[in-house]
DNA sequence: AACGGAAAAA
DNA sequence: TTTTTCCGTT
C-alpha cells in the first residue's frame, strides 16, 4: 500500500533500477540545445518538435553514449517509440524524423524554470516552451493552431498548472562509460566550434541577464533556487575562456532547448526580470544570497515547499544538479506559480526557415565512414561557447541565424565535432528525491499469453555493466497530470527508495479527465483502453490558449521535413565504424578525440 | 519509414 | 524500468 505519499518509485534515487543513467529523451533535448548538433538534430516546426536530421548520427552519438556502438536508428526508434506510451514524444505523422516533444506534461521537476538559453541561434519556435507568464500561472505559448484546438484546454487544474520544462542539462552529460576514463560523449559542451576544447566551458551564465526565462517550482525554495541559480559557483566561467581543466563543474547549463526566444526585442527586455542567476547556474553551492529581484518575489510569494526537503535534496545533490533521470510522467501541478514577469515575446521571429532539405547531401550513406567533420564553423563563426552567451546581455544579438542560416551549413558535412573534455567526474549525486511517476501504459492488451515469442538468439551478450551511477541530471518530468482533483498533486514522496512498485500506483496516477487527445497528428497509440490515466494528459501545456499571447502561430510549420533518404536502417548492423567504440568495454582509448578513426 | 510485440539486457 | 535487440507488418 503505499500511501498516497509514498511515491515510491517517484523516488528512484539512482541506485534503483529505475534511474539507470541518462534517458533517451534527455539525451535528445541535450543534442537539441546544442548548436553542434543542430544539423543533426534541431527543432523544427511546433513547439516541441524537432527532426532528426541525420538519424544515423544520431544514433551514433546516442550509441556512443549508452555505449552501445551497435546503436542504430532503428534501435533508437524503438526507443522513441516507446515514449508515446509514455506521452514523452508523439510521431509527427507525415514528416520523416520527426517528433515532438509533449512537453505539455513536461515538468521540470527541479528545476522549473526555463529557460533557454543557448544562443538564439535559430530557435524555431518549436524550440522549447517558453513559459509565457502572462497571468500567473505560466504555460507555454500556443504553438500552433492545432495545439489550440484542445479542446480541453484548460488544464484541470484548479489552481493552474505550471509546467515548465527544466533546463539544463548537464553538459557534460556524458557519462563515462568506460570507467574512468571518459570518453566524452560527443554532446559535451557545446561549444563547438570555437573552441577547441572545449574545456570548462561552461561558462554559463555571467552574466545576466540573458534571456532566459525561468520558472520556480513552486516546491523550491529560495535558498534552493539561488543554489542552482545562483551559482556560486563559477567565478570564472567566462564565456570564452574556458578553462583547462575544470571541466563540468556544473551544471546546468541551459535549458534542453535550445533555442532561445528572447532575444527578441527587447533582449532582455521581455523578461525583464529573468533570473539573473538563473544564468549562473553553477552549482558551486552555496550561494549567498543574491537572489536576483526577480527571483524574490516568486519564491516568496509563493511556494510551500518544505525546506528540509530541498535541504535533503541539495545535499544530496550537493550542487549538481543533475539528475538525468525524469520520470516521464510525474508531474505536478503548481497552483500559483507566478512569473516573475512577462509575458514571454509574443512571436518570436518565426522564420524557421528550417533547412530544408537540402542540408547535408547525403554523404552519409551508410557504408562508409561518416567522419564528421566539424562543423566549427558554426560555432566558430562566433561564439566562444554556447552557454555563455546566452547569459550575456545580447547573446546573439546579432546573430539571428536560424537554422539555416549558416553558411556552411549548406556546404556540407558539418558533423559536430566532438571534442575531447572529459568530462571527468561526475558527481554522482543521487537525488533523495526525483518525482518520477510513471504509470505503465501497460494495460494493453499486451500480453495474451500466447503468441509471441521470439527465442531470438541472444547474440551479443555484453555484459558488464559499466553503469555505475552517473549522476547526473536534471529531472524533468513529463507527467500526466496527477493532478488529484485537488490540485495538490505533489509528489509526496517519501522515502523509499528501493521500493517502487508499480502495483498501487494509485496515487500518482491520475486521471481521466477528458483526454484530448491531443494534437492533430497525434493520436494516440493506445490509450483507449484502459489507461485511464493515461489518457488524460495529453494536453499540451503550452499549448495554446494565451489570451494574451498571441498565438501567432501561423500554422505551419512549414516545410520541416527534409529527410533525406537514407537508408540503412534496420538491422543492417552497422558497416563500417569503428566509432566509439570506446566506450564501455574498458576500452578508453582515445579519451579525446571521440571517435578514433 | 514507422509501428509495435517480445525477449533480453542493464 | 528503461533501453536494446530482433523482427514481422504496415
Amino acid at each position: 500500500m503505499k500511501t498516497p505519499g509514498d511515491s515510491d518509485w517517484a523516488y528512484k534515487p539512482e541506485s534503483s533500477p529505475g534511474s539507470r543513467q541518462i534517458q533517451l529523451w534527455h539525451f535528445i533535448l541535450e543534442l537539441l540545445r546544442k548548436e553542434e548538433y543542430h544539423d543533426v538534430i534541431a527543432w523544427q516546426g511546433d513547439y516541441g518538435e524537432f527532426v532528426i536530421k541525420d538519424p544515423d548520427e544520431v544514433a551514433r552519438l546516442w550509441g556512443a553514449r549508452k555505449c552501445k556502438p551497435q546503436m542504430n536508428y532503428d534501435k533508437l526508434s524503438r526507443a522513441l517509440r516507446y515514449y508515446y506510451n509514455k506521452r514523452i514524444l508523439h510521431k509527427t505523422k507525415g514528416k520523416r524524423f520527426t517528433y515532438k516533444f509533449n512537453f505539455n506534461k513536461l515538468v521540470l521537476v527541479n528545476y522549473p524554470f526555463i529557460d533557454m538559453g543557448s544562443t538564439g541561434s535559430g530557435v524555431p519556435q518549436s524550440a522549447p516552451p517558453l513559459p509565457s507568464a502572462a497571468g500567473t500561472h505560466f504555460r507555454f505559448p500556443p504553438s500552433t493552431p492545432s495545439d489550440m484546438l484542445s479542446p480541453n484546454e484548460d488544464l484541470r487544474s484548479p489552481g493552474g498548472v505550471f509546467s515548465a520544462v527544466a533546463r539544463r542539462m548537464a553538459r557534460g552529460s556524458v557519462s563515462d562509460c568506460s570507467d574512468g576514463t571518459s570518453v566524452n560523449s560527443e554532446i559535451e559542451d557545446g561549444n563547438g566550434g570555437g573552441g577547441e576544447e572545449r574545456g570548462g566551458e561552461r561558462g554559463l551564465n555571467g552574466g545576466g541577464g540573458g534571456g532566459y526565462r525561468s520558472m520556480i517550482h513552486p516546491r523550491l525554495s529560495h535558498e534552493s533556487l539561488f543554489r542552482m541559480y545562483g551559482g556560486a559557483g563559477n567565478p570564472n566561467a567566462h564565456p570564452g575562456s574556458r578553462g583547462p581543466l575544470g571541466h563540468r563543474v556544473h551544471p546546468d547549463n541551459l535549458s534542453p532547448f535550445p533555442v532561445s526566444p528572447l532575444p527578441g526585442p527587447g533582449g532582455a527586455g521581455l523578461l525583464a526580470p529573468p533570473l539573473s542567476p538563473a544564468l549562473s547556474l553553477t552549482p558551486s553551492s552555496h550561494l549567498p544570497y543574491t537572489p536576483s529581484p526577480s527571483l524574490s518575489p516568486m519564491l516568496g510569494s509563493h511556494f510551500s515547499f518544505n525546506p528540509e526537503e530541498m535541504k535533503r535534496y541539495l545535499q544530496a545533490h550537493h550542487q549538481s544538479v543533475y539528475n538525468y533521470h525524469l520520470s516521464p510522467r510525474a508531474f505536478l501541478h503548481y497552483p500559483n506559480v507566478i512569473i516573475p514577469q512577462p509575458h514571454r515575446l509574443a512571436q518570436d521571429k518565426r522564420e524557421l526557415g528550417e533547412r530544408g532539405g537540402a542540408e547535408r547531401g547525403g554523404e552519409r550513406g551508410g557504408g562508409g565512414e561518416r567522419e564528421r567533420g566539424e562543423r566549427s564553423g558554426l560555432n566558430s563563426h562566433r561564439h566562444p561557447s554556447p552557454l555563455s552567451q546566452s547569459h550575456s546581455p545580447h547573446p546573439h544579438s546579432a546573430h539571428p541565424h536560424p537554422h539555416s542560416a549558416h553558411p556552411h551549413s549548406a556546404h556540407s558535412h558539418h558533423h559536430p565535432i566532438h571534442h575531447p573534455l572529459h568530462l571527468g567526474e561526475e558527481p554522482p549525486h543521487l537525488s533523495p528525491f526525483k518525482f518520477k511517476l510513471q504509470p505503465p501504459p501497460l494495460g494493453r492488451k499486451q500480453r495474451d499469453g500466447s503468441q509471441g515469442h521470439h527465442p531470438r538468439q541472444s547474440s551479443l551478450s555484453s555484459g558488464s555493466g559499466s553503469l555505475s551511477s552517473s549522476g547526473l541530471g536534471s529531472s524533468l518530468s513529463f507527467g500526466s497530470d496527477l493532478s488529484s482533483a485537488g490540485g495538490s498533486g505533489l509528489i509526496s514522496n517519501s522515502s523509499s527508495t528501493g521500493s517502487l512498485n508499480s502495483t498501487g500506483l494509485p496515487k500518482i496516477k491520475v486521471e481521466p479527465i477528458s483526454d484530448i487527445e491531443s494534437e492533430e497528428e497525434v493520436e494516440v497509440t493506445d490509450i483507449s483502453d484502459e489507461d485511464p490515466d493515461d489518457r488524460g494528459d495529453e494536453y499540451d501545456l503550452f499549448s495554446p490558449r494565451h489570451p494574451g499571447l498571441t498565438p501567432t502561430t501561423p500554422t505551419g510549420p512549414p516545410p520541416t521535413h527534409t529527410p533525406t533518404t537514407r537508408t540503412w536502417m534496420r538491422m543492417s548492423s552497422r558497416p563500417p565504424r569503428p566509432l566509439l567504440q570506446a566506450c564501455c568495454p574498458s576500452s578508453p582509448p582515445t579519451p579525446t578525440a571521440d571517435l578514433p578513426p
